[in-house]
DNA sequence: TTAGGTATCCCCCAAAGGGTGTATTTTTAA
DNA sequence: TTAAAAATACACCCTTTGGGGGATACCTAA
């Protein structure tokens, strides 16, 4: 049976060197490359196909959880494993949501790595343990709570618009952005513009 | 000559192994340990102190921050150098204000790493050229900016008080907490709430 | 002694936020 | 597939908060 065939894609050439190193003696996993964004991965796949990706979610310019998307549109065949420094729910949910296989945190050991790429390349999803406990924790609480549209709201929101600004971008009057606004803030059970900010980065909706 | 003894304190396994495989082939260089957390760095020095530490800034627990702090306190032989994935400046002068000698992007180079490992066992100091700038560019905007009242004003403002509330709990009149929140606005130059909690949080002043 | 930080007040209007109601579309579940 | 539920869009009410401007005065550290 031939090696799995893993890439890596991250912006921290540590990161890739200590993946590189614990795969290293792996007989049926084989690292065919690794690039440092968005579009170099894009470019190497082009010519090779992975069976899987480890992929940064945060990365400059393309984030991860794009990158898994266009990815997985152009080749279901490539599976995706979503890599994190945080264990965030909004993470997490965005790159399943978006077609990866996988979510790993930056402190998985070799063990888990390793495992997960097995799992993974069998079709199988795998999500280490600890992110598995934020997502089962979060799932009810966070999942249901806004719709798209209030979302983009609070993004909007968040980048410093006002209301009257968010209507004109939006070709809504400004009583919908005014509802659509309170109805976030009651369903966050959130007072103000302060803690509603902080709400939007502390889970990553910037 | 003896070989620089290096320490790595890392919360993120991946980064530890990368490292270490960076420094493997250097004969002047020695890794004697590393740590995933404060609380094992701090053990394990007591026994053994390193030429250099290379230190995640953002780990749970004890930040390296306050980490760095200590183990200047406690060994001021020991140089430290900071670890981050972040190019902010908040962090980057938080850790050179606590006696840090040097500070380095996860995505440094082997070459990078080994230069700055060197240079700070030296007694010099070495910044990664990117996070230079970023000191530099910051450097005189940021720091005669806000007075200690704005300052204090500010943080209260993200915790999600509204005016009223602030002067309630300083003590002060509301005119005075909304003139001190008006000329800290004025003075960063920003016209919203929103933008005010995004510039507390992303300078590091929650 | 002079500038800057602090504290106080005024006016004014725009924006935020709490409430309630309604109509249309889209989703979801029975 | 159809009925219930949720999302979207809009409106009007009203009060509080935010934010732009200008003015005055005290205190303290260069």
């Amino acid at each position: 049976m031939s090696p799995i065939e893993v890439f890596i894609v991250d912006d921290h050439y540590m990161v890739i060197e200590g993946i590189r190193t614990m795969l290293q003696n792996e007989k049926d996993i084989e690292l065919i490359g690794h690039a440092s964004n968005a579009n170099s991965c894009l470019m190497f796949i082009k010519n090779r196909q992975p069976d899987v990706i480890l992929m940064d979610i945060s990365m400059p310019e393309k984030t991860g959880v794009e990158l898994c998307k266009e990815v997985r549109q152009m080749y279901p065949g490539i599976f995706v494993i979503g890599l994190s420094t945080f264990n965030q729910f909004s993470f997490i949910e965005a790159m399943m949501e978006n077609g990866a296989s996988g979510y790993l945190l930056k402190n998985a050991d070799k063990k888990e790595i390793i495992t997960a790429i097995h799992q993974v390349a069998k079709g199988h999803t795998y999500v280490s343990e600890i992110a598995a406990a934020t997502l089962k924790n979060n799932a009810h609480q966070l999942s249901p709570l806004l719709t798209r549209r209030e979302h983009e709201i609070l993004r909007l929101i968040a980048e410093g618009l006002t209301n009257p600004a968010i209507a004109s971008k939006l070709f809504l009057s400004l009583s919908t952005v005014d509802t659509h606004r309170k109805s976030l803030m009651r369903k966050l059970n959130i007072k103000n513009t302060a803690l509603l900010i902080r709400y939007a980065i502390e889970h990553n909706m910037i």
